[in-house]
DNA sequence: ATATAATGTTAACTATGGTTAACAAATTTG
DNA sequence: CAAATTTGTTAACCATAGTTAACATTATAT
């Protein structure tokens, strides 16, 4: 597995690609506050992981395998921050950081049980998951819908 | 503040110092599972920090500044850890394994707003918090106790 | 009391992840 | 299209946190 950090990089690759359509070392650097020699550095770490494809000077895009890492990598994103936002009642731009950081020290077994336990809770207050990233909702949020609706 | 490495440090020797009597190298880096340069290493970097008192070959003790820092830092575990063990429900030993991890990314608020929202769960399903380090309650639960008998 | 075992330290090295300064390439613009 | 600006890379460096191998010190046991 890959680092926390390069975690970090591929995540907000991704994202930027949704916003903006392209990647680009300045955007990454600004939204992950660092300095552009960091970027490349990362840029290099994830192409020997195959996660991304990238020429010097050339366009960064996510592999399959990337895109799909990227993908598991804001799920559990997602169902802490909400943790966070909407159990916890954190400001949302608090929830947002820490999510961040917390998400990244937490085993899957742990997220998921917390995934379960959030949509509980959520569901017992008749609240919804109204984390709207990339205009989706989050995965887990998705499933309990369809669940809901199977039922 | 020391970094998330020497606070697991000064944790473990604080635990150790309980436990034992005494903080010894080797129980520290059995404890840590890292090698006795590592702890070498640390005690250094947490004497110039003024957290221990410390000559070369000699014993090793928690100033008053190291002491207070320590329970901090414990307390802080302790709602982490009760939170994954009896709201998540995960087993022990994978509770506080991830509790360690968690806790040194979160916030002093954010960790104020768990320990609260814990505490209400507990309450709800009338569960006592029953982590017991040291012969100690948790001082989140300590401090219930005491305000359930002032009111 | 001394040989042995256990404990602790030092030095040299590794990896990760960041930085600044200088430069190269690409893009914009007048 | 050439100059200026923006964008991206490279090289050299720093800090943290760990390692192994070798050595020093202290404690133990006969």
């Amino acid at each position: 597995m890959i680092s926390k950090s390069l975690q970090e990089y591929l995540k907000t690759m991704y994202i930027l690609k949704k916003q903006n359509g392209n990647i680009r070392v300045t955007d990454i650097a600004n939204k992950m506050n660092c300095t552009k020699p960091s970027v490349t550095k990362a840029i290099n770490n994830l192409k020997n992981e195959n996660l991304i494809n990238y020429e010097i000077y050339g366009t960064i895009e996510l592999t399959e395998q990337g895109e799909n890492l990227a993908k598991k990598i804001l799920e559990v994103y997602d169902i802490v921050y909400i943790f966070l936002k909407d159990v916890l009642n954190l400001p949302e731009q608090q929830a947002e950081q820490e999510a961040e950081k917390m998400k990244s020290t937490m085993s899957d077994d742990t997220i998921n049980k917390l995934a379960k336990y959030v949509h509980k809770v959520l569901d017992l207050n008749n609240l919804d998951c109204n984390y709207d990233i990339n205009q989706e909702k989050c995965r887990s949020c998705k499933k309990r819908t369809i669940n809901k609706k199977e039922n």
